[in-house]
Order: structure tokens, then C-alpha cells, then sequence
DNA sequence: TCTGCCATGTAAGCCGTTACATGATTTT
DNA sequence: AAAATCATGTAACGGCTTACATGGCAGA
């Protein structure tokens, strides 16, 4: 998953190791908090000698107007690297479901054809309606000999459930009907979905490098 | 936290690890997938090792009916454990604030007392708040440089965010006027917090196994 | 008979963190 | 001059999963 995350957040621009931490906590920060030098420097090492990456060595000489900021490495992505990144994007394997997959999946959706974003969409719908599934059998089953805290707990969660099904189930309808991505939030009753219009055709060149 | 949540469990009853692994599951349904057998088991010997539980060897001799069911060992929570279970549920570390940390410990807040459950009730809330403002600060400051997908992302953490907040806010209230855990769900506008009554003064008995 | 659940365990490995080490640049 | 933040790394360790190994028991 950091894999991915990296590839695509450089495939925005070349970065630094520091950079793309920082770009990584905002991006991803609904999902996870900021990942660890100890990871992500070993990563980007292994993405480099992967071929998937170039590192472009410190700033030495060049420039004497002294912004050179001492040796940071850049790095940016390479052709095979795009590949690499395409591939993991339209990858679906259970853990593209699981929330830091989908997340880091959605991130990316603008690189992704629709026909990709709907499989992974409903694949993630499918997950949470099992979760909630489950929730919904405790509560049944076993509703009664659980504390009034657990059970709260899991109301709670299956509130939560409920919600993202609801989220990704407006979302599966906007990439039908090709709309952007936009959802109804905030004050608006649950009632209906209403049509929501905004962005057109939109369908934002899925990004094939190679020809 | 898996140790504390297999202490809790065992407080409620005697079990062997298979059992364990399936309350584990719907209890802990909400916070995380079912532990595996390589976590749990070795887990069980460290804790036995450590005196907080006794093993029951499996149950040979005795009883010809043949309802032995071959060797399952079963657990059961000795003194020291259960001192150990309160220093671990009262204990405010950071993890205790995090989505696993809390989940096992409001599960077992029926075992603490309303101080311990307000205090952690609150740091629970200030990690969300912490989250969400984090998220509104994204969306204000680099809002527009997001692509349409990556903003619904950070749209519907805030979302999730903001709902835990007003749903912490509800517990805490009930917790200090003494009611029940019970929150309004559901079609329930947001608005304001309708008076829930349900148990009065219920206390229930924080559970002081020492003298 | 064979599938599936009950039941317990070990070994290898993955993914990540914390703590440590180092040093330059910028801000106060 | 000190403190904060930028910037890159290594080593040790932690928690958990997967895959493997083993075997009893129940029902289709």
C-alpha cells in the first residue's frame, strides 16, 4: 500500500523523501497516521533498486547563489515505475478492500478508468455490507446478553456501516451515470439521493503512459 | 490490548482458546477482524506464565460418558489477573485513545468505574477532535488543489469524524448526569440530545476484587 | 467417505514503529 | 545563541498474519 501511495503521490511530481511524507499525512490522513522515516526511507530505497523510481543525487555544484539546501534526494518516477503503479491501481486483491486499501485506492481514482473504479467500489460496498451483516447478527443473536456499553459499541459501529454503504452506494451511482464524484453531505436528509450535477462527461484520461 | 481484552473476557467466564478467539470476534467485532490462532495461543502461555491465568489441563479421566471433547485446556482468570485487568482498563496511555485502544476499553467499561470511563471518554474525544481538525485544516488550506475523488475522501473522514464527536458528546453527558450508555440513533434529527432516561442511578459495582 | 468444524500449536516472515545517530538550515 | 524544523538514515524490536503440522469428532 505504501508502495502505491508513493508511486502516485510522485507521479503528481518528483519529491524528497521529507516532502512526500508530509504530502503523504494530508493526503492519506483520513486513512492512516504519517508513516515513519524507518519505513519510508528503506521503501524508497527498495523502489529505486526495484527500478521503479530514480534518485537524483544531492545538489552539489551548479548554482552558486547558495539555495542549495544541502543533499536532499529527489525522486522521481520512471516509465516502468508508471507501470508498476498502474498495475498495483487496478490490482483487486482482498486487501484492496480492507480500509487502508480502499483509501489509498480512492486517493488515486482520477488515474483509474471507471470501469476500475466501479469494481473497486463495489468490491469495498460488498466488504462493509458484510461487516455490517455481522453486526446485525450479534445484535440479534446475542443483543440481549451483552452490556448496555458493548452493545452501544456496536450499534455504533453498524451506524457506521449503514453510512458507508450508503457513501459508496451514491458514489457507484455517480460513476454509472457519469457524474463527478460528489455526494450529498452535511444537513440533507437521508431520504433520497438527489441528483446532483456538476462535472459532465468528465472522465479524466486514465493516464496510459504507454502506448 | 489483545491482553486486556482476554482478560476481560475470561472475567466473565472460563474458556479455552478456541472458544475465546470467537467472543474475541463478536465482541470485538466492531474494532477488528477475528485474532489469529498464532497470536492467541502463545499469548495465552505468556499470560499463564506471568500468573495472570491458570491453565485447566484437559479434561481426562473422570465422567465415562464420553463428552470429552479430547484436550482443551481451559483458561480462567486468577487474583493477580484481575488486578491487572483493572491497572490495564484504568490506565490512560495514548493508546488508549487510538480506535483499537478504545474499542476493548469501552467494551469493558461496564468494569470501571464513571470517573475512569469520563476520563477516557474525554481523550477519546480530544484524539477525534485533534483528527478532524486536522482534516478541516486540509480541506480549508489545500481544499482546492485536491482532485474531486481525494476531497470526498477527507469530506466523508470529516463526516465520520464530526459523528464521533457529537456521539462521544452524548455518552459523556449521560455518563455525568448517571444514565444509561443509551444514545438517540437513527432517524433522530441531529438538533439537540433528547433526554434519554432509561437506568437511573445505575453503578455497577467497579468491580474491586482486592480489599 | 469426505467435508467441515472443533481444537491446539510452531515457524517464518511482513509491516511497521521507536529509539538512536547525525547534521544542515531557518527562525526566534 | 538557542530552538525549531528540515533532512536522511540505521538497528532493534513488536505485534500480528500466514502457512504448516496434527488430530478428534460430527454429520451429509
Amino acid at each position: 500500500m505504501l508502495e502505491l501511495a508513493i508511486l502516485g503521490l510522485l507521479q503528481e511530481a518528483p519529491m524528497h523523501g521529507y516532502e512526500l511524507r508530509k504530502e503523504l499525512a494530508t493526503k492519506l490522513g483520513t486513512i492512516r497516521a504519517a508513516i515513519s522515516y524507518g519505513t519510508l526511507y528503506p521503501t524508497l530505497k527498495r523502489l529505486h533498486s526495484a527500478g521503479w523510481i530514480s534518485e537524483q543525487a544531492p545538489e552539489t555544484d551548479i548554482v552558486p547563489p547558495m539555495t542549495s539546501k544541502r543533499g536532499r534526494i529527489v525522486y522521481k518516477i520512471t516509465a516502468e515505475g508508471k507501470e508498476r503503479f498502474a498495475d498495483l491501481l487496478a490490482q483487486a486483491g482482498p486487501e484492496t478492500y480492507d480500509d487502508a486499501g480502499f483509501g489509498v485506492h480512492f486517493t488515486f481514482f482520477s488515474r483509474t478508468d471507471r470501469a476500475t473504479r466501479l469494481r473497486i467500489l463495489e468490491g469495498r460496498r460488498r466488504r462493509i455490507e458484510e461487516r455490517r451483516e455481522g453486526l446485525r447478527d450479534v445484535l440479534a443473536r446475542a443483543g440481549d446478553r451483552l452490556d448496555a456499553y458493548t452493545l452501544e459499541l456496536q450499534r455504533h459501529g453498524l451506524d457506521a456501516c449503514e453510512r458507508e454503504v450508503r457513501w459508496l452506494e451514491e458514489l457507484i451511482t455517480n460513476e454509472r451515470s457519469g457524474r463527478a464524484p460528489s455526494v450529498a453531505t452535511g444537513g440533507t436528509p437521508d431520504s433520497a439521493a438527489e441528483p446532483v450535477v456538476e462535472a459532465p462527461p468528465e472522465e479524466p484520461a486514465p493516464h496510459q503512459d504507454r502506448p
